[in-house]
DNA sequence: ATAGGGTTAG
């Protein structure tokens, strides 16, 4: 910390106060003087001023002063002057403190700062009051430190505050913001006798930050249910979780929920709107509200722009982009990590280079390690694997393990096996204990027809107690969201399905589909990888589908992974045969199945 | 005089 000079300030004493009849006046004049102040220059002015009318222990005028700064630098200058040791003035109340909290808890980079002066406050003595600890919360929020949040938690107690309405609120915002904190939000949010509305967004916000979604929307429902009315924040994250777990139906629900009960439309209601429509497969649905929409912000820009890319539409997504420059909205780093990953899904490898420069160039801004993805991703996906690694070897920071990721699947993908058995035993000394390492390198010997070294990974896998994130395939149907895992036996319709999938699988070979057995895990014969590969959740959640709706209806299904060779290529040949369009949602992307082709043109 | 929950990311 760089408070030097209010370090050294070991006490602080706080004496009587008196004004006396003669420095009314004088007091009046500085508070005037106060109006119209903001920057640092101002403030040394009306510094000296304070000094020179023996105001520097005037609590009304030091509150004013430090209330008055109008940028970070004005804050720092501000409260090294109130709290500095050869000060004479020794007048600090609650007030004041709280105006130099709520100040660094405003900003994100200076959180801790807040912490510094709430400590100072603690240690001077000075009693926080009602209003402290909601500032005080959410710079532990924006630290998430969960043990420093329950510290504070227990001054909250120990002063009597944890009945006051925001600062409970506040408590399960921050216990969500710190990692593993959940627990205690939902401790709180339970032990709160009348929730208001502000709790329950707080807890189901919480839920959708750290991806418990279905949690979200089941916390909603009981929302519901208990007669809180949500209001544009709340649904704001209802919305966020619909997104995530790709649940359009649920989505549109909300949409007309929010007509229905003339929930105000704020701006960041439509940007939730609009990015919930995009990642949940109708972009174009999202580019109609964001025509319609007003007040667009930067937010609003890149969520569409983003959809397009996901969608494979990166030219689509490039003229967005020239149309927001054009519009005067200055691109920040999560616009151009959207642009570039529009390029990069639809192989724009000319475009993307030309952002990056012009990026650097033109707009001056330090590319981050997400940008150098975005660029590695772009040559990987093209098959330009050795200027990928070029790349790497110029990046002026280290690339991260995604980054190196990414370069071992196209590694595999485009045969350079060698190179990429190389990094993968790099990145697992460096990363032991990640699960997808194995997985890649496991692959990178199965293509190299090494199964001794393949059933050895496995088993290095197995030794580690490490086990494969099983791949899980959410479909909604009839507003009901149903989840399959590969091998799922849970349904009650499980048997059908599993019929289902068999005459598929035979329909499919009669039209030329060959499975592609080399990325099974499981060191068993052909004939049951071919029926490993039948299990997976997506064939299950397609044949429910096929089962369930009518001829024709388009099948949307969201998994939790990226999609696999195999059932990339069932699902064209699915398409096909079945006659229908299947929209499929992955961790990367969009891919739209239709007549035995898909959008993503073999390009994932 | 000072108070709570929300959106974009490889």
């Amino acid at each position: 910390m760089q408070f030097q000079a209010i370090k050294r300030s070991k006490q602080i004493i706080i004496p009587a106060f008196k004004i006396a009849a003669n420095t009314r006046e004088a007091e009046q004049s500085c508070l005037a003087l106060l109006q119209v102040c903001g920057a640092v220059p101002k403030l040394i002015q009306i510094q000296t001023h304070i000094v020179k009318l023996g105001l520097r222990n005037n609590p009304l005028v030091l509150t004013k002063f430090a209330s008055t700064a109008s940028d970070l630098k004005a804050i720092d200058y501000a409260s090294s002057f109130l709290f500095s040791p050869d000060s004479d003035a020794h007048i600090y109340d609650a007030f004041l403190f709280n105006t130099i909290i709520r100040a660094y808890a405003q900003t994100s980079h200076t959180k801790h700062k807040a912490l510094y002066f709430y400590s100072v406050m603690l240690k001077g003595g000075v009693l926080p009051n009602k209003f402290t600890y909601p500032f005080v919360l959410k710079a532990c929020a924006g630290v998430g430190d969960l043990n420093l949040g329950k510290s504070v938690h227990g001054s909250v107690v120990k002063f009597g505050f944890e009945d006051a309405v925001h600062v409970r609120n506040t408590m399960i915002h921050m216990y969500c913001c710190c990692a593993g904190g959940i627990e205690c939000a939902r401790q709180v949010f339970d032990e709160i006798p009348n929730l208001d509305s502000v709790s329950w967004s707080a807890m189901i916000g919480g839920y959708v930050r750290v991806g418990w979604s279905s949690d979200a929307v089941e916390l909603f429902r009981e929302m519901q249910m208990v007669g809180v009315r949500p209001d544009e924040i709340t649904m704001v994250s209802v919305l966020s979780a619909c997104t995530d777990l790709g649940a359009l139906e649920l989505g549109k629900w909300v949409e007309s929920y929010v007509e229905k009960e003339g929930i105000q439309k704020s701006v960041e209601l439509c940007n939730a709107l609009i990015d919930m429509f995009a990642k949940c497969g109708n972009v174009d649905k999202a580019l109609k509200l964001f025509r319609n929409m007003t007040g667009r912000t930067i937010v609003s820009w890149t969520s569409v722009i983003d959809g397009l890319a996901m969608h494979g539409r990166g030219m689509e997504a490039i003229s967005l982009f020239e149309e927001m420059i054009g519009a005067g909205v200055e691109p920040d780093d999560v616009a151009f990590i959207g642009l570039l990953s529009a390029c990069s899904h639809s192989g724009l490898v000319d475009e993307g280079k030309r952002y990056f420069s012009s990026m650097v160039e033109k707009y001056e801004r330090v590319p981050k390690i997400e940008h150098y993805g975005c660029m590695v991703d772009m040559f990987c996906r093209a098959g330009h694997v050795k200027e990928a690694l070029e790349f790497i070897h110029k990046m002026p920071i280290q690339p991260n393990p995604i980054v190196l990721r990414t370069l071992i699947s196209a590694c595999r993908a485009h045969g350079e096996l060698k190179l990429g058995e190389i990094i993968t035993k790099q990145l697992i000394r460096e990363e032991p204990m990640h699960e997808s390492n194995y997985v890649l390198l496991s692959n990178i010997y199965a293509k190299m027809k090494h199964w001794e070294k393949k059933t050895k990974t496995r088993e290095v896998m197995d030794k580690k107690g490490m086990k494969k994130i099983p791949g899980s395939t959410m479909i909604e149907l009839d507003n009901e969201l149903y989840e399959f895992v590969a091998g799922d036996k849970s349904h009650k319709q499980s048997t059908e399905i599993y019929e289902m999938v068999d005459e598929m699988g035979r329909e499919m070979k009669r039209a030329g589909y060959v499975p592609t057995t080399s990325e099974v895990l499981l060191d068993i014969d052909e004939e049951d990888k071919e029926d490993a590969l039948n299990r997976h959740s997506e064939k299950l959640a397609i044949a429910f589908a096929l089962l369930n709706t009518p001829p024709g209806t388009p099948v949307r299904i969201v998994k939790n992974l990226r999609v696999c060779d195999d059932c990339h290529s069932a699902t064209k040949f699915i398409s096909k045969i079945y006659n229908r369009e299947i929209v499929v949602r992955d961790r990367n992307r969009f891919h739209h199945f239709k007549d035995g082709l898909c959008s993503c043109r073999d390009f994932w």
